[in-house]
DNA sequence: AACTAACCGAGACGGTACGTCTCGTCTTCGC
DNA sequence: GCGAAGACGAGACGTACCGTCTCGGTTAGTT
């Protein structure tokens, strides 16, 4: 009984532990340079400096900038994304959206996410864990929003989920990244509205 | 003679005159760069030598590699983009998208396309060059396939077109970009079916 | 007396005593390192890893590298200066000087030794540790020789031998040092030679 | 004819010539560290930021920290080694030790000869540079105080003068190197006299 | 037998400096 | 003016060690 429970007991831990304070701070200075200056603008000597940590401490736990930058965007996504219940699917949707712009445009975090879409098309790694972690998360709350609709047959059943998701978040990323016109509330009605329409054929 | 001549130009022309050749070799290598490693991978220097042009000349004539991408993305701009004629705008829609997906996947123009939208977020000027030169040409040939569309009374005419459109492209964007799915003929039929239902309401 | 000079001090020997296991390995390791690498190219690190030993251990028992390097040699050698006896001044002159020239240039040592002349520069304490050790030891052998040498009459006895003995050891770390001639026998004799000069007036 | 003149003529100076500006820079900021930090306490690193230089153009001109050093000690003592010329050997030779001993115990430059006599033991180019630039000078300057004590018969002729350029210098890097009695007068004095003994037989 | 103190190995920590690299710029040459 | 060449200031790269700290574990007394 002893011998199968040290078999099943992990390698005693040697050396000295590792901080996770260290590790906070480090992902905490990426996401912040991250915001800062962009992908391309992230060095690991800036973080080291930002986190107060020695630049060795990070090379011995992340191998490269782009496994740095998944981390720090687990850490990001680990935030709990609440879906709103507002009783309607227009209501949940208007509010889904309007937490997001918000986000997008008046936080850190927004100009953080640019940076890891950017860095998404430098390195499918990042491109993978991006999608899986933070876009299908978000993706997520919209079917869910849709399924309590059909349940509660505020909308049809036979959706071709996917792409009607495609058409709520690609409007949103399309006018954040290019700019030609604003991510505000005027923006989020009108674009539920015409979501609704197909919704409810 | 060649001193009258001379005495005729407004501004005496000295030294030797700019080369053309130049202009474009380094304008081509820059797009081709651009396309192969994005913008942050484009330096002046891999312009130079892939342009075999001494970095000077590319100093002398643009102030910065932002300068130098807008008007190597002018250049790209210029091409026309035909608005396709197929006498429905079901059809029309169809067949743009067809050709825009076809572009942004399979040619290198594409990966440039991508690279100057990352280049968007570091530079505004940028930002609003490639907004007024690129994006607004492609919103503006939708613009007259819905007015070809609403004189042969094919869909109604009081519609949201800047909404609209961002529900064309946005989609677009978002697959490019997140890859979550592919930019594909099914989808391109799928998503034009949708749009007409809140075309014709 | 050394049994009384213990029992007074009644050390409470609390805890682990120190392991010579790991004493023996740390100076064998540094002096293995030394012959490989040089005084300059010496770690503690490299020399905690050859001995299998963790680095606090060294640095718990060993204030500097110096420090670590004079204990090294000291135990290498055995470092007995063995004072040679040929009956005459000359003879032992010249026996002296030819061991250790050989000491010098055909072992690792003379680099070492080399190495600790430069941290004697910096810190004072290992000046002194080095100059009692090492410098006083070989003076001494001198010395003995000089006063057999006056009790037999070889030599006059009113010398100033400090003096003396720096012109016999100056000249030896000064080739040792410079380079610019060998320290070999030729030069052993030659310079005994002058020596007894001095010594006999 | 055309091979034999082009093997005369200059290789035409192509691309930017080296700047005699940071030269100088960096020179004196070697020569400035080094007198208050020491030789071990130099490092390339604060010497380019004192130099407002970039590293790299001093690893362009220099290979190690020791050829910086030798060129920065050329550069700021201009190294005139003056004869002395009382008009004896043994006046000559105690001036010639008395401004040794002051340059070597009493300014920054006798600690950085110290540091630079480690850097010979490891790359022997510098050695050979040390020995030509510094050590040759100095002989040069014995044997000539001898060949002028030689003219005027004050000392015998048939010297082996390197032998006894030995036994003069050799005690001064003792003495300097180990410290175990000091680099005065007195000293001077009493190893002049010494020599005297065997410069006249 | 339990407790306590000092050791041990291992290895992570915040740092400094290394020598290399590439960037955009500057400065010269010869055509 | 142009191409080419190459030095320049700047600063990030990833590595080596520094000397310190912090674990789990050992090895002796002392209680």
């Amino acid at each position: 009984m002893t011998l199968l429970t040290k078999s099943h007991v992990k390698l005693p831990q040697r050396g000295r532990p590792r901080s996770e304070e260290s590790r906070q701070s480090i992902l905490l200075g990426t996401a912040a340079i991250l915001a800062e200056r962009g992908y391309e603008g992230l060095s690991i000597e800036a973080v080291a400096t930002k986190a107060e940590v020695g630049k060795q401490t990070i090379y011995r736990w992340w191998h490269s900038k782009a496994d740095l930058v998944i981390d720090a965007l687990s850490e990001l996504a680990a935030q709990q994304v609440d879906i709103p219940d507002t009783g309607s699917v227009t209501g949940d949707l208007r509010e889904l959206l309007k937490n997001a712009f918000f986000v997008l445009t008046a936080t850190p975090s927004g100009n953080a996410v640019i940076g890891l879409l950017v860095a998404t098309q430098r390195d499918t790694r990042i491109s993978k864990v991006f999608r899986e972690r933070f876009v299908e998360k978000r993706r997520g709350a919209v079917r869910e929003i849709f399924q309590r609709g059909i349940q509660r047959e505020q909308i049809r059943a036979n959706l071709d989920t996917d792409l009607i998701i495609d058409l709520i978040y690609g409007p949103m990323w399309y006018r954040l990244l290019v700019g030609h016109a604003p991510l505000d509330e005027v923006f989020a009605d009108t674009l539920v509205e015409q979501i609704m329409v197909l919704l409810k054929e």
